[in-house]
DNA sequence: AACAAATGCGCC
DNA sequence: AAAGGGCGCATTTGTT
């Protein structure tokens, strides 16, 4: 399908090798068609880009169950041959499968122009070629390079849960979170004072700043200055490195407690404070843009209202409409359970069937410290070594020898400059010229010790980056694969249960009450199912914690 | 005045 | 001995 920026479009019923089973149609209502072809056959819909396509499809009130994101599969399958930086959107992918210059980006979209703008790139270099035709031609492209990877099914899987996400990405955006403007508000006031006037601070924080001020020995000290804060602590004799919390948390200085305090609540105050709920709110409704596949790692991005850093305190406002409730499920400890799928380590997956992993193996290595037992792993998948983490991380790996070694080939990999893979084969980026350059002049034999060292410090940290790439990335693609399982399993609700919000390992539907306990047990089967898609038959449990709740808050 | 980097903190 | 992955956003500080 080829939209045009005025609301019709071109397009054409295909099969699955990409011959025509009919005629181009040409409409000017492309949301009422798409419709129709919904009712009669319910195609997999081969478009440009999901989110430049599907929320206008939405407002018309046209849903669709399954389509082809021509830019993401772009991305993943670019990727995977290791050429991230390269444009992925589909006219640059047509352009790539004729072996013709590459244009660098789509062009901007121009509403008022007679000539749609998706089709100008194809129209430039052969003015003779259909858009349907190129579009067809790019998605035929992508199913043979897509069986040309080692594990084709995987990639497969990958591609269409990505497009799967995609639409279930805008349909969250559609339906936006039910938000509460009047908690919202009582708790704003409740914590800093009455909504302050324009460019003012609330009266908490100016009660706060003048008590820092005091505690400072009267001195003018702007707590929003960290250079301020630092010079003012050196003033009385205390040397601090920074005026991070956890660092302010281990001084003993009056000034202290009210920082700590004024960090918080000023943080609350700019980030999600009354002109957040202004600019985000609408409706009873948050409503914030995902970008799918938006981190590298696979994760989503979004844009908008900080929707993926949502602070617990806020999340009072998050309240089900009346008759209707909130599903929250919460994946525990997937990382970890991910990497003992990945790594196929026994006693691991043991230890990673149902319950709380991390107690598993304090049970196992460590005397039942649970705390010790969190940073070995932690370190394993981070690469982090404070906090006494190596000799935890040296006892993790006599028990758990092939899980350890998973994350350590990887780290390998990125410190010698080589791209990791997650399970469906989404690749890490390679490093930069550079890193390698860096990397290259350690390695001189007239290199000296500065040089050696710089190069071996800027090596761990790509080492660092693949070794959580293989892990992380995996974790996303069990996630939206949950996503798009449950987005299926969801559509006979359509109207009674909608998926609401999705971050990283957590989705919240809202739907109406009478349905919840179906909709739990959806959300169930949809991990089971996620599972054995993702990881075939493996022994590692993904349990989600789910909670039927009227106030995300108190979800758990 | 406009832009970029650094700082710090929220989430997973 | 030290060493910690991925983001978005607001504010301050430094540069042009």
């Amino acid at each position: 399908m080829a939209p045009r920026p005025d609301g019709g479009g071109r397009l054409r019923p295909v099969g699955v090798d990409g011959e025509p089973l009919g005629p181009v149609e040409e409409v000017d209502d492309l949301a009422g068609r798409v419709a129709e072809w919904e009712r009669v056959a319910g195609p997999r819909w081969v478009w440009p880009a999901t989110a430049e396509v599907y929320p206008e499809l939405l407002r018309a009130g046209v849903r669709v169950r399954r389509c082809h994101d021509l830019g993401l599969a772009e991305g993943l399958l670019l990727g995977w041959a290791g050429r991230h930086g390269e444009p992925r959107w589909w006219g640059a992918a047509w352009a790539r499968s004729r072996g013709g210059p590459v244009p660098a980006d789509p062009p901007a979209p121009r509403r008022e122009e007679s000539q749609p703008a998706l089709f100008e790139p194809v129209a430039a270099g052969t003015p003779d070629v259909d858009p349907v035709d190129a579009m067809t031609a790019v998605w035929v492209d992508q199913a043979r390079r897509v069986a040309g990877v080692d594990r084709p099914e995987l990639m497969r899987l990958l591609v269409a849960a990505e497009s799967a996400g995609s639409l279930a990405a805008a349909e969250m955006s559609h339906h936006g979170l039910p938000w509460r403007v009047d908690v919202h508000d009582a708790l704003l006031t409740e914590l800093l004072g009455p909504r302050p006037a324009v460019g003012a601070r609330p009266g908490r924080l100016v009660e706060l700043a003048d008590r820092i001020g005091a505690a400072f020995g009267g001195r003018a000290v702007n707590p929003d200055s960290p250079a301020e804060v630092v010079r003012a602590f050196a003033h009385d004799g205390v040397a601090v490195p920074s005026t991070r919390s956890w660092v302010l948390r281990g001084v003993d200085h009056p000034a202290v407690e009210p920082l700590l305090r004024y960090k918080e609540l000023s943080r609350l105050f700019s980030a999600h404070g009354w002109s957040w709920l202004e600019s985000w709110v609408r409706g009873g409704r948050f409503r914030p843009e995902y970008v799918v596949g938006g981190v590298v790692s696979g994760r989503w991005a979004s844009r908008g209202g900080a929707a993926l850093q949502l602070p617990r305190v806020v999340r009072r406002a998050v309240v089900a409409d009346p008759g209707w409730v909130l599903v929250v499920a919460d994946a525990a400890q997937v990382e970890p359970r991910v990497l003992a799928a990945l790594s196929g380590d026994r006693r691991f997956a043991e230890v990673a069937g149902e319950g709380d992993l991390y107690a598993g193996v304090a049970a196992e290595v460590f005397g039942g410290d649970r705390q010790r037992a969190k940073v070995a792993l932690l370190s394993a998948m981070y690469g982090g070594t404070s906090g006494g983490a190596g000799p935890l991380l040296a006892v993790l790996r006599q028990r758990f020898p092939e899980a350890v070694e998973f994350v350590e080939a990887a780290a390998r990999a990125g410190e010698e400059g080589r791209m990791v893979r997650s399970r469906l084969g989404r690749t890490s980026p390679p490093p930069s010229a550079g890193w390698r350059a860096v990397v290259e002049q350690g390695a001189d034999p007239g290199a000296g010790e500065v040089e050696e060292r710089q190069a071996r410090r800027v090596a761990r940290g790509w080492g660092r980056f693949t070794r959580n790439f293989v892990v992380q990335a995996s974790a996303a693609e069990w996630a939206l694969v949950l996503v798009a399982v449950l987005r299926g399993r969801l559509a006979p609700w359509a109207g009674s249960a909608e998926l609401v919000f999705f971050q990283h390992d957590e989705v919240v539907l809202h739907c109406r009450r009478e349905v919840a306990d179906r909709v739990r047990e959806e959300v169930r089967a949809a991990g089971v199912e996620a599972t054995r898609w993702v990881f075939g038959a493996t022994p590692v449990r993904f349990p989600l914690g789910v909670s039927v709740v009227d106030c995300y808050v108190d979800a758990k």
